[in-house]
DNA sequence: ATGTAC
């Protein structure tokens, strides 16, 4: 395949027309400056290469934060028929269920100080443990209870106490894939999870303290529970050295059925099975159960949050009115029925660094939220600004119900570490007003903000383009990084 | 993202 050739469609589409192996058209949500700065890596390649896929349904698409990714750009989106099509582990990224969630609190700017946000911030990270290889020292579990947490995901927090059986509604899932199939899992993987779960780990995983800065939909916002200059806390984390494994374990499998099969793939790092061959039933039922683990993470997580906010006020939860607003994923394979033409069917859809942006009505959104589409949880960079949308029913019918997942890489880890030669990100962030705790200086340099696309820009994409619609911004103020 | 190269 030759130069990728992208078509403006108008000016937040751009098509990637069929040619050579490809089976279908390539779809890309950007602005004509956002698409000159992706041209520049390999991404409109990849979404070219994963239009050769068999059995894929409608486009091969990705969102404005889009960047490089194995075999699938990070930032793309695609389903699959569930007779013909097939399940591929780069499609779903080595962090499976890696995803965010929001809580909200009564609590207003005004009740926290500058030296507030700092002793909190800090009090977190005593009480998370966070970096590569992070460990909770207070718990660990025998291999029988850890695949209790891969069959049950947040269902099993919640009945060992952590967080309340409401939180379950407010999860992507319920917070559980009942496929998930934990005898999938290799032991090398239970092995490195099991003293992992409740912990934050490394990279862009964080606890970030902000409040929201404005409002662009009165109603939603306020359905949402989202009110101005409101206290927010988000987590993102994923599903640690686990799912890293089961994408390891799986990417080995599937390289060796690739002829089996007899698939034809521009790029092996795109290896995959059919959804009905045994390989396939067996890459999805373990990686539901990673995703398990990865929403038990998030509940655990947000339980010493929450325990951590009870100790830092002297308050109980219910008057500080922490709540759980909604947990989503962002790395993940999911089997959704979708209107395709005039027909319902079931397909795969695999987002990887992509959001679900159900519209209105759909049955799998929370009752609380279900007529004005289900929430969606944008973090940014952590200098700038994080979102919060709300999905459409535009990407019900154009994106299988999908939308951007954040703010996407512009700098590499090398190159951002290279960028901040010199400097000290902390201070220059303390300047903009927002404490950052970190458990390594090089994660640090490696998450500065200028190595991120401005998050406003992509959300505007996202927004204009009608696949979810902006409800509020949010302004850091304090961060805790892995 | 990741016991950042078993």
């Amino acid at each position: 395949m030759g130069k990728i050739r992208c078509v403006a469609i108008d000016p937040w589409r751009w098509k990637i027309p069929k040619e050579g192996q490809m089976r279908t058209d390539g779809l890309i949500y950007a602005s004509e400056d956002m698409l000159s700065l992706i041209m520049q890596d390999q991404s409109a390649q990849q979404v070219a290469n994963v239009a050769t896929l068999p059995g894929i349904v409608g486009y091969s698409m990705a969102m404005p934060d889009i960047h490089q990714g194995y075999g699938f750009p990070i930032g793309g989106v695609a389903a699959f028929d569930l007779k013909e099509g097939v399940v591929s582990p780069g499609g779903v990224g080595y962090d499976i269920n890696c995803g965010v969630r929001l809580m909200t609190t009564h609590l207003t700017r005004k009740d926290l100080s500058e030296e507030k946000i700092k002793a909190l911030v800090d009090a977190l990270f005593e009480n998370v443990p966070s970096g590569v290889g992070s460990s909770r020292k207070d718990f660990s579990l025998s291999q029988g209870e850890l695949k209790n947490v891969l069959a049950e995901g947040a269902r099993w927090a919640v009945q060992k106490g952590f967080g309340k059986e409401q939180d379950l509604d407010h999860i992507e899932e319920g917070g559980r894939i009942p496929w998930a199939d934990p005898d999938k899992v290799s032991s090398k993987a239970l092995e490195r999870g099991k003293s992992q779960l409740g912990t934050l780990g490394s990279g862009n995983h964080f606890i970030e303290l902000g409040f929201v800065e404005e409002i662009y939909d009165e109603k939603v916002a306020k359905i949402f529970g989202l009110f101005p200059d409101q206290l927010t806390v988000f987590v993102h984390t994923g599903s640690r050295g686990l799912g890293h494994q089961v994408c390891d374990d799986f990417i080995a499998i599937l390289l060796k059925s690739i002829q089996k099969y007899g698939i034809d793939l521009p790029d092996r790092q795109l290896c995959c099975a059919p959804i009905s061959s045994p390989e396939g039933k067996a890459y999805l039922g373990a990686m539901g159960a990673a995703a398990n683990f990865a929403f038990a993470n998030r509940q655990m997580i947000s339980h010493w949050v929450t325990e951590t906010f009870e100790k830092f006020f002297k308050i109980p939860a219910e008057r500080l009115g922490l709540s759980l607003l909604y947990d989503i994923a962002h790395n993940i394979a999911k089997i959704e029925h979708h209107l395709v033409g005039d027909k319902e069917i079931e397909v795969c859809v695999h987002r990887k660094g992509a959001t679900r942006s159900f519209g209105p009505g759909r049955e799998e959104i929370p009752a609380v939220y279900r007529s004005v589409g289900q929430p969606v949880l944008i973090p940014g960079d952590m200098g700038r600004y994080s979102y919060v949308l709300v999905g459409t029913d535009r990407a019900m019918k154009e994106t299988f119900g999908s939308t951007c997942h954040g703010a996407g890489r512009v700098l590499s880890r090398h190159q951002a570490i290279k960028a901040s030669k010199g400097r000290s990100i902390s201070q220059e962030l303390a300047q903009h007003g927002i404490y950052v705790r970190g458990a390594s200086k090089e994660t640090i340099k490696e998450e500065m903000p200028e190595a991120y696309k401005d998050v406003s820009k992509v959300v505007e994409v996202v927004h204009n383009a009608g696949i979810s619609r902006k409800v509020a911004r949010l302004r850091p103020v304090g961060v805790m990084k892995g």
